[in-house]
RNA sequence: GCAGCUGUAGCUCAGUUGGUUAGAGCGCCUGACUGUGGAUCAGGAGGUCGGUGGUUCGAGUCCACCCAGCUGUACCA
């Protein structure tokens, strides 16, 4: 068709875009299985589901219009026919908030609902982020009391204990007030201040990737990276910096001497070597005494109201025997998003794993929220107190990965039925169905059955557990027909790299058994259950 | 966006100071071993060396620009 000489060629480069991924069996089911878990938590706390769709008016997501130049920037967005411009969404809270505004009417509040679902951002993707990936998300609506975020950190915790990662995972619990009243003190309050106070919230949230030095370049003049590039800093002077040092690297308190705890929060704490003198103790972390120190520390009703919180949060997690191993009071946790304005929470991995280059990969914060009182208030006018929690399901799948608490190894496949005589195929479609009936994954081998080793071949791919063979010999043996089933699994058990092709025939006969032609269908259940391909109760 | 590194077959990589028809291993396909996954053996397909322009008698190799990927950094409402 092309009559371009130069044309190279015609055919398109299949390609994934960057940034994206495909998901194949083993990862579907995982993800499957860990989704399940994670919606059985979050029905016990009284959530219920509620799905909104991948696309919202680019408006209702907090966004500003698009740049008509750069209408991509962040978001993923175009305008429909009439003009009006449409985004993907980028988390699940705002197109929330969309929705509750919406049915404000119809909802009982609290209105207590939970969804997951694909969330998009066109950013630079890195290993482990993905401009698609997925999230988990709860939120509480209309309930101002701070016993809605602690539950929240509550859910946070059982989630993650579900997920069998006992002892591997904190949630840490900070207020925002505790930033704001000390942005007060050092006179960054008020409307002009507004994108000061943006550079110190992102500096104060690369604490523990930069550690102090990097953030305290990061409030003053600015701060050059490895690579020479210079990222401007917050201006601040040397005594509006010290509050915000405070804050931030203000450890959480242990027990002081003589204080004990009872037993079950013993075994529940988090626990820090701590010096004294020249010898190392593990003393056990205790959140009121964190909250117990920072008291009148700041001339600010903010940063009181803030402690008040935690001081509550505390309590209530306390009361219902969450130790500081599972939910920890630490002021250094701010988050990046300033629409949060109360209580915030971060759900961290606390082990370390190697990748397969042998560099240590820490997976860090995995889900993470807080109290955004102002959001449906851009739709409503009328402030409405919310709450919510978010956990990244792919990268906590990554995670689970690493500790080998999902499987994400190939299904066993479906049992095959060969084909040795295509003349013969109605009789191999029936013994299909009888094994389907028997609620059996079977199928039948539709390739070219021209030689039998392909069909072998494709079961082996499929990671059968094993196949079933019917041809003349199996069919006219005077005691009436017999079908061969060959063990697959046990098959490669037995092959054997240096032997022969005749020694290897007769090794594999040891993994075939025959059967008369009508108990193929007990013989293959029996078999599946040996090789715990499928258990007792899935039997139909 | 900024900076550094990288780009040769499906994958992992060789390719000498620029020199004929660009290689290997693995994988893939076909066949042999009369109806058995593996091993073995015999064949085969697959690359305008990321793109364009330049220097040169001659460029995978040198130069310029562009593109893509990776890493760091910024942005992440």
């Amino acid at each position: 068709m092309n009559k371009n000489p130069k044309q190279k060629s015609n055919k398109i480069k299949a390609r994934l875009p960057r940034g994206l991924a495909d998901r194949g069996p083993a990862e579907l089911a995982a993800t499957r299985e860990m989704i399940e878990k994670i919606r059985a938590v979050y029905e016990r706390y009284g959530f219920e589901a509620v799905e909104t769709p991948a696309i919202e008016y680019t408006d209702a997501l907090g966004k500003f219009l698009p740049d008509q130049d750069r209408p991509n920037e962040g978001v993923f967005s175009f305008q429909d026919d009439d003009e009006q411009w449409l985004s993907l969404r980028y988390d699940l809270t705002a197109p929330l908030a969309r929705y509750v505004a919406e049915n404000f009417q119809h909802l009982a509040l609290p209105y207590r609902s939970y969804r997951y679902g694909w969330v998009f951002r066109n950013e630079k993707p890195g290993p482990g982020r993905f401009r698609q990936f997925m999230q988990f998300d709860a939120d509480t609506v209309g309930a101002a009391s701070v016993a809605a975020d602690a539950e929240m950190c509550m859910l946070a915790a059982d989630t993650m204990e579900e997920l069998g990662l006992r002892r591997q995972y904190v949630v840490k619990v900070n207020s925002r007030k505790l930033l704001d009243g000390i942005l007060d003190f050092i006179g960054l309050s008020g409307e002009d201040n507004f994108y000061r106070r943006l550079i110190v919230l992102r500096a104060v949230d690369k604490y523990d990737r930069l550690g102090w030095a990097g953030v305290k370049q990061l409030l003053g003049d600015g701060r050059q990276d490895e690579s020479g590039d210079f990222t401007k800093g917050a201006g601040l002077s040397e005594e509006q910096i010290a509050p915000i040092q405070y804050l931030l690297t203000r450890p959480p308190q242990n027990l002081q001497e003589g204080e004990e705890l009872p037993s079950w929060e013993a075994a529940d704490a988090l626990y820090y070597n701590f010096k004294f003198g020249n010898d190392p103790a593990r003393v056990p972390i205790r959140n009121s005494r964190t909250i117990e120190t920072l008291r009148g520390h700041f001339n600010s009703p903010l940063f009181e109201q803030g402690l008040d919180e935690l001081d509550e949060i505390a309590a209530l997690a306390y009361r219902a025997r969450y130790g500081s191993a599972r939910i920890l009071v630490d002021t250094s946790v701010v988050r990046g998003l300033e629409y949060y304005t109360g209580p915030v929470y971060e759900a961290e991995l606390t082990f370390e794993v190697k990748d397969e280059k042998g560099r240590l990969v820490r997976f860090g914060s995995v889900a993470g929220g807080g109290r955004y009182d102002g959001l449906i208030a851009r739709f409503t006018g009328q402030k409405v107190p919310a709450t919510g929690f978010s956990i990244g399901v792919s990268r906590l799948l990554a995670a689970l990965q690493h500790t080998g608490k999902i499987q994400v190894k190939p299904q066993p496949g479906p049992v095959i039925v060969t084909v040795m005589d295509k003349e013969r195929m109605g009789e191999y479609q029936g013994m299909v169905k009888e094994l389907r009936d028997a609620g059996i994954r079977a199928e039948l081998y539709l390739g070219n059955p021209k030689n039998f080793p392909n069909q072998l071949k494709y079961a082996d791919k499929r990671n059968s557990p094993c196949v079933v063979i019917q041809g003349s010999d199996e069919r006219h043996r005077p005691g009436g027909p017999v079908v061969t089933v060959k063990d697959l699994m046990l098959g490669s058990r037995l092959s054997d790299k240096d032997s022969d092709r005749a020694e290897h025939l007769r090794r594999q006969s040891g993994a075939q058994m025959i059967v008369p032609r009508e108990h193929l269908v007990p013989a293959i259940i029996q078999l599946l259950l040996q090789n715990r391909v499928i258990e007792t109760d899935q039997i139909s």
